[in-house]
DNA sequence: TATGAATGAGGATTCATTCAT
DNA sequence: GATGAATGAATCCTCATTCAT
């Protein structure tokens, strides 16, 4: 799942050999447009916030009037939804290609820590989780949203491997069973600290997640 | 027109029952007035975050006037800062207090996390977390001063109790003495969930700083 | 005609001698406080301009509390009208008691810059002019009281010296007959200079003054 | 913000008369609103002065919305420091194109004087040096300007005819060398008289500055 | 489509004035 | 009389949104 490409770069062949403009079909330059314009707003609401960010700042990141926003988002507020949902459908799709394979439940633990780490803190999606953790409450439709469409599968996912480990008796109580949220909690707490604290202490989240799982497994690395 | 208590929030305001106006000396007005603003400050921030609040509801909750903030405080940023602060110091006090009876370290945690559901989650501290989280990265004086203050402190504190655990052979590696936040990171997540996807799922933070400390000490309450 | 006794010291011996307050009658404190107000006004209005003074730090300056003000004008407006009329009345005085000796015109005209160098520039009174220059338009009260009461009789005082000097050939034309001003312009253009200029090139008024006078009987120190 | 060709004054709008709307290209429309925000501003400012002239007020004077004002300038000192540079400008420029014509010295004083008359006291730049005498202290970056850029050169280029007066016997002493001020002072007090005065006492500018060529230069018209 | 000038509602802040003490 | 806390109208300025080109 590689990051979003932020480069606007890589167009095609075109058409029109007698204009000197844009060279790509109509709904391609489009398209093009409208993810410059995703890309410039994550940029803005990640450094200000959703109310302190200014559309006149997209635009001019994104390269655009004011005015070409506004044809492809209804309002501030769409922008920032659609903003969200188009960076977590690639993490929707991936759960549904859930770990088919049968192995201890540490090293599917580590291999979950280790996708958080990749593909959710490496990357802008870090980003895009906190927004909704902080403007969450001010977005009823977009926490609905990400609980049902991300976190239940999550979570339910994750509960069909820890009920596996408990009936292997790899897990010796229904802790995570019961809240898999204890698992991922760390990951959010390193999300949060980046944008807090790291200037002052920087954290390094792999060290972070093998802390974590060294407390969960302790038969592991130990002091 | 004169200021009208409009006593809100669960301020219980004590007043004579027999005056029908206020018979107090100008300094506590004063005070009762400043507290009423900070109060009604958290509702509003609370509710819509920082840059989203308007200070003519604060001071409607409030029951002043608007140029009646301005008497307190210089400016809506300091407001927020001020309310920040004001909130944390009893908690910056209470650390002070140090547990200084020698228990078993599950023992200690278990009453760590305690506090912290009496004393934050259960109160409007919670809110005022949550605010730092969300809000903190505009504010970076504030993140110093929480950073300092709060948690320099409280890491330490933390620090020297897991050293002894771990010196006792109550704790089989070092994940806790490196990363202490891996003890409240669930009380955390608590926090945001509960701002979040409780009208989905809500959380029991007992329950969940249960299932907690299971994870840590499993020979507790198991599967 | 010496400034106005800007330090208040002069207090007279009192009467409640069991009072650890005020070791003075009561209408003398008074009007004491209302100098002390005006003198206030005087620093803070022209700082400032009328619009811009704050009565805040008019009372502060003054050293009473806001409301005080209040209590000796109607308001702001008034108090400065009343800054300016008061300043102005000694002025008025001044010119009844004219000059009955009957010199040389050029030796009159000297006498006469002389004074406006000694009692308008050379004290708050400058500031004062300053402020019915700048301010009058927006006072049409003031404006008129100025002409009627300040303006007129100078001129009127002033004619009747230039009509001897034309009668016995000390003036070659009406010029100063008909227009008065022209002998205390270089006067108002000194008091408006000294706000302006006076940081890239100080102006020396008496100098300025004798080059007038230069001007106008080159008979005397000539090039 | 697009530069603006900053020529104002007595503006003729030239529309065509038979159309309605606007049928102008963009930076023209732009040109023109901005223009008329400077002489909305113009009639606010000196009606008012700085600090009591409302925005709206010009807005509404000039016939576009509040916001639009910003589009031009950064704020309301902006607008004002702008709109006396802008009105000072030509007179800057016709201060380079000297008069390289020898003339007597009389000659070169009353067609100096004339030049006042008609272009400053004739016309709108009248209220601009009002403003720049009444509002200037306030404006230490407008005093410098106004010093630097028309002062100096003014006085240099007065000090270079005197000079020549002098050498030639025109002039017997070298009060106006050291003291051009003295030449206009007369013009300055019009100005203000202007605005204060007119209603009890209308002043005859040329009358005036005739008079005060007679007292200088008394061969001509005597009494 | 795309633009960006124009709009004007909205909100922070100031400060003259009032009035309970 | 004095005080100064409280008031709220007034005003600057911002910025999401519209719309003529």
């Amino acid at each position: 799942m590689p990051a979003k490409p932020q480069s606007r770069g890589e167009q095609k062949p075109e058409r029109q050999p007698h204009v000197g403009r844009q060279r790509r079909p109509r709904a391609e330059r489009s398209a093009q447009r409208r993810a410059a314009i995703l890309q410039a707003a994550l940029d803005e609401f990640s450094a200000r916030g959703f109310a302190a960010a200014r559309l006149d700042d997209v635009a001019q990141r994104a390269g655009v009037a004011k005015g070409t926003i506004y044809l492809h988002f209804a309002d501030k507020e769409s922008l920032f939804q659609e903003l969200i949902r188009s960076m977590l459908h690639p993490l929707i799709d991936a759960v549904e290609l859930a770990p088919k394979v049968d192995l201890p439940f540490p090293i599917v633990a580590e291999r979950f820590l280790d996708l958080f780490v990749r593909e959710i803190y490496g990357t802008r999606r870090r980003e895009i989780i906190r927004l909704m953790l902080t403007e969450g409450p001010r977005f009823p439709k977009l926490a609905e949203f990400y609980y049902h469409e991300v976190l239940e599968r999550v979570f339910a996912a994750m509960r069909g491997l820890v009920q596996r480990a408990i009936e292997r008796g790899e897990l010796k109580n229904d802790a995570l069973l019961r809240f898999p949220q204890l698992l991922v909690a760390p990951g959010l707490v390193a999300i949060l600290w980046s944008g807090l604290f790291d200037r002052f202490h920087p954290l390094d989240v792999k060290d972070l997640m093998r802390a974590h799982l060294d407390l969960l497994f302790d038969e592991r690395r130990s002091a």
